[in-house]
DNA sequence: ATGTCCGTAACCTACGGA
């Protein structure tokens, strides 16, 4: 099985794109991330059209997630529980518990935003309590934080600033210490790991990215292949992110 | 790095958000 995440920003926006993804990459589970668009601008008709069932949770300009599957989707979860803003989503696919996640950007370490991610966080982590660990699960998607120094072009620019602070970093561990492995993709450019780079300043053609998507997944999965799929990354009109794409086998 | 891109509201540009 072949399951991947992206941050899309924008569904619409990326649409040719996605689309041509789809249709090259061949995943069977995808989770995507910043569809920034409500339950009917979501292009279900065109995605349904390459074999896919759709769960697409959104409800206008910010955020959307949505969970893509070609074996199988019964949805389980649109919301997580106390947070409105339509940031998860779960679904079974083909035997994989799938959790679409848009995690807050947090903004600035002041702001009541950056709160509002570590409670966002915490309400995530709460979740795994009612989760069967012999059940199949994969968290992925836009986690907004750098786990480790080398996760960010350079930790020094990043004095003061959201995204590597210790707060954070706990939570996306507390998560991987419930039980669940950090997928290691291939080593990209300069063997660096990023999956995101900013538009601006050339960020991208000079390799000055962050590692802030993650796939997060059960250790009884066996993963085949993983990689970031810079080339999406590539061209005219790319989201910031890149996908991450893994092979799996289900145990 | 603050150099871009997204959607929206309201216009043909400004803004919030990332």
């Amino acid at each position: 099985m072949r399951i991947a995440t992206w941050n899309v920003n924008s569904v619409g926006a990326r649409l040719p794109r996605l689309l041509d993804w789809l249709q090259t990459r061949e995943p069977d589970v995808v989770a995507l991330q910043e569809t920034k668009t409500n339950e009917a601008g979501f292009p279900t008709a065109e995605v349904e059209a390459l074999g896919y069932q759709v769960m697409h949770v959104g409800d206008g300009r910010w955020n959307g997630v949505a969970v893509l599957s070609r074996v199988g989707l019964e949805p389980v979860s649109r919301q997580l529980p106390g947070m409105t803003e339509p940031r998860y989503a779960v679904a079974d696919c083909g035997g994989l518990r799938t959790v679409s996640v848009y995690v807050p950007n947090g903004r600035s370490v002041d702001d009541p935003h950056y709160a509002y991610k570590l409670d966002w966080f915490a309400e995530l982590r709460r979740t795994l309590d009612d989760q069967d660990p012999a059940q199949p699960l994969v968290i992925m998607g836009d986690f907004n934080v750098a786990r480790t120094d080398a996760d960010v072009w350079d930790i020094k620019k990043f004095d003061g600033s959201t995204h590597v602070t210790p707060p954070e970093r706990a939570a996306l561990e507390s998560l991987i210490d419930w039980g669940l492995v950090d997928v290691t993709a291939r080593p990209g450019k300069n063997d660096r790991p990023f999956t995101y780079w900013d538009y601006r300043a050339g960020m991208f053609h000079k390799d000055l990215g962050m590692r802030i998507d993650y796939v997060l997944l059960s250790p009884s999965v066996t993963v085949q292949d993983a990689y970031v799929d810079r080339e999406a990354r590539k061209g005219t009109g790319p989201s910031d992110h890149a996908p991450i794409v893994v092979d799996v086998t289900l145990p």
